[in-house]
RNA sequence: GUCCCCGUCGUCUAGAGGCCCAGGACGCUGGCCUUUCAAGCCGGUAACACGGGUUCGAAUCCCGUCGGGGACACCA
């Protein structure tokens, strides 16, 4: 490409960032980086009903704690500016007086009830709905009445074909288009229009959406057509289905919603690696740092087919972030997961070593944070644990162990092993019926890293303590 | 219903006519390791939707059938 592309990512602000949006923005800002160009953000919040505040707010959130930034939009600003569609409303009135003054687009007075009326007509003859022209050629003005703006679809057949970056050669006959609406009445520009408005006047070269927008991309070639610009190369990526293989939605899955995995404990580079895998692939590539992702992506290598949703791999590649971004790291995203426990480990020492402990036995940072909370504050020992391994047997043992463990100096992981092991060895019994009763003695449960690095990282007062505790119990 | 797109293991995918009686990954599963749970290592399971062509040769090209999804608003 000659000159720097530049990409964008369009959402509505009608609700928070979701799974396929997400994806969008992605691939939108990997092709941006790949070839140093742009990547721009816009707000298409012309649905005055369903758009808020709090969606743009949600979005922004979403895509910055995805690490996608951008290049031109909300908060940077940029040359081609500004970048709420609520916001450029004269740009649109605009071409839609130039294309009426052409013949290309017209005024339509028809009031919704009635349109709605033809359309159920339409449905009782199971006939697709087009609409019908009434006002094409209409050269009174109905006192009392506002007007949409129409686009004038040419009355000669063609077939549209145009190639698609994901999907190859795509055509449709323009007879099976009607004269959609550009313009409502109080001059909010509907999706079609302002999309192709904003797209051309921001200079974007090409439009990377998912497939769900694949015919509406002709009704927008015959408005740059009208208009006389060239359009943009497209680019249309494949669904993301849900475990029920139905479209992705918000209403349907909640697995939909970009934050609620922030707030299950998946790290963000989890989450961009999986949903870079639905869609586009590099060989046998499973695991792909951001920097190969940028060196590698292309859309010679995004599939045609649509993904579905699979959990269990989401959580493999989350665990696997767990186990190789460096412990601090991890500990310090931890950190608010503990204090949702009433866990303050913020100047605890212990953090990188427990994080270190505990993240091949953890799958998300809620699992991390439940494993993590013993070692900082003591909890009611498991029933079920009790029952199993401080029975009798168990509480003889452990006894042993509190005697064998007072005498350890000092109080490391070697001393700790050994010490049991020789319980275990003058008690003839295995290792596990003496390391269980410590273990659920001291973190209440039957599962944590090895018993000697388990007391250790307790400290070897509150090890006792726990001991002597689940002793008199 | 109409139009558009798609169809390789349960899932994500590699595959751009011979390298494929189809490879990797997740999952599931057998084993090893082992003081728990994991992690790790070794092995196994499982797919080219179907039917016609084209070709010496097709998962790869063409046609049809079937199946799946998407779009059909003064939503985006």
């Amino acid at each position: 490409m000659a000159t720097p592309p530049r990409v964008r990512f369009a959402p509505s602000p009608t609700g928070y960032l979701h799974i396929g949006g997400a994806r969008t923005a992605l691939f939108n800002w990997l092709y941006a980086r790949r070839h140093a160009g742009k990547f721009i953000l816009r707000l298409e919040d012309t649905d005055r009903e369903r758009s808020t505040e709090e969606s743009v707010q949600a979005i922004l959130d979403g895509l910055r704690w995805l690490g996608l930034d951008w290049d031109e939009g909300p908060g940077v600003g940029g040359p081609v500016g500004p970048y709420f569609q609520t916001e450029r409303l004269d740009l649109y009135r605009r071409e839609a007086d130039a294309l009426i003054g052409g013949g290309k687009a017209y005024r339509c007075y028809c009031t919704k009830e009635e349109l709605e009326e033809r359309r159920r007509v339409f449905e009782k003859q199971k006939r697709p709905y087009k609409y019908e022209g009434t006002c094409r050629n209409r050269t009174d003005i109905p006192p009392g009445r506002t007007a949409v703006v129409r686009f004038r679809m040419p009355e000669v057949d063609e077939t549209l074909t145009y190639t698609d970056e994901v999907l190859g050669r795509i055509s449709k006959q323009t007879s099976d288009l009607d004269d959609f609406v550009m313009l409502r009445a109080d001059g909010i520009p509907l999706y079609n229009f302002g999309c192709v408005v904003d797209d051309h006047t921001m200079d974007i070269t090409l439009v990377v959406r998912g497939q769900e927008h694949i015919n509406s991309t002709f009704p927008q070639l015959m408005l740059y057509r009208a208009l006389g610009w060239t359009p943009p190369a497209m680019a249309h990526l494949p669904l993301i289905l849900g475990p029920d293989k139905e479209k992705l939605s918000k209403r349907r899955h909640p697995e939909a919603d970009v934050m609620l995995h922030r707030s299950n404990g998946i790290l963000p580079e989890a989450l961009v690696n999986f949903i870079v895998r639905l869609g586009w692939s590099h060989g046998n590539d499973e695991v792909i740092s951001r920097e190969q992702m940028v060196a590698w992506f292309g859309f010679d290598h995004v599939g045609s087919t649509s993904g579905v949703w699979n959990p269990e791999k989401l959580l493999w590649l989350n665990q696997h972030y767990l186990k190789t971004l460096p412990p601090l790291d991890i500990g310090a995203r931890l950190l608010p997961f503990l204090a949702a426990r009433g866990v303050d480990a913020a100047r605890d020492p212990r953090l990188e070593r427990i994080v270190l402990a505990l993240r091949e036995r953890s799958k998300t940072l809620v699992e991390m944070a439940d494993l993590a909370r013993p070692f900082f504050v003591r909890v009611p020992v498991d029933p079920k644990a009790a029952a199993k391994h401080l029975d009798h047997a168990g509480k003889r043992a452990l006894a042993l162990a509190r005697e064998a463990l007072h005498a350890v100096q000092p109080w490391t992981t070697l001393g700790i092993d050994a010490a049991l092991k020789s319980v275990s060895e003058a008690a003839g019994l295995g290792m596990g019926k003496v390391a269980q009763p410590v273990r659920v003695a001291t973190m209440g449960i039957p599962v944590s890293p090895p018993i000697g690095e388990t007391l250790e990282l307790l400290g070897k007062v509150e090890s006792l303590e726990r001991i002597e505790a689940a002793l008199a119990s």
